[in-house]
DNA sequence: ATATATTTTGCAACGCTGTTGCATATTCAT
DNA sequence: ATGAATATGCAACAGCGTTGCAAAATATAT
């Protein structure tokens, strides 16, 4: 576990810190989506809100873990599968978000529906967000 | 035009002030979804920022537009279709952001894809929204 | 039409989120 | 072990959105 984490910031050219660590180990034991405030507060506000800042951005960038638009406008975070490298995301999964828990899933699992648009729009990326109840809330 | 706007706030028990006329004329004038900021733009800065907030929130709760969530998490605003009802939105149409001019469409007419979750999980509400290209900057 | 009650507005202040500059500390490469 | 590069923490700041309250505008009743 430890050693996955030690290759993901290598292979990214990031330096290996307790911090970045500490957040990707965050993110593998949570499974689903993390906020900024999620990982202050997991986290025991060991470090600084700015570094956390900091190294979300640093690991967008890298292809690490990628954001997700929700509906009250909050920044979430996940992991990013294998697909994606730096600077090319590929996260056209669905996001669920449940009302009750309010845990947000990639639903990685899951066909992506066809979207349509009218003549002379050209698609470059689509978001999809469902709001419901996840199978532990139910 | 003025006319419908005091019947819309007249239907949604809402007094009818210079203010809110205004911000719905800018909605209908622009036809496309507009921010906070651009609303505070265009308006001329006649009324203050916690009126154009309590405003929009108003008429969010009202039925008479809807938020759009987006990829760089910032809010927009559009004018609800007749379906929509105080406590009852039904925009469950996609939403188009155009990378280039930044106009954000609500394409009503376009069908709704189908969006399938696993097993357990219950759909309450769906967003989709695509980003790309308008007819207008192709 | 006027007076009264209700609603809306503007102002001031505040909290929260996210950013930047810079000095210090940590990590990396030799 | 040493120096160069990178990451961190602190302080300060900007922007977004909210709340309380007094003044103004609107609606209601007479």
């Amino acid at each position: 576990m430890k050693n996955s984490i030690n290759t993901i910031l290598k292979t990214s050219q990031l330096s290996v810190t307790t911090n970045r660590i500490k957040i990707l180990e965050l993110f593998q034991n949570s499974g689903n989506a993390l906020s900024h405030a999620d990982i202050e507060k997991l986290s025991g506000k060991h470090f600084d809100r700015v570094t956390i800042y900091r190294t979300l951005q640093t690991f967008v960038d890298k292809g690490i873990i990628h954001t997700i638009p929700t509906a009250d406008n909050s920044i979430m975070y996940a992991l990013c599968k294998e697909a994606c490298t730096s600077g090319h995301h590929h996260d056209d999964h669905v996001h669920f978000i449940c009302e009750v828990c309010g845990s947000t899933y990639c639903l990685d699992n899951i066909s992506l529906p066809q979207v349509n648009v009218p003549k002379g729009f050209s698609i470059n990326q689509t978001n999809i967000l469902v709001h419901g109840v996840c199978k532990n809330c139910k």
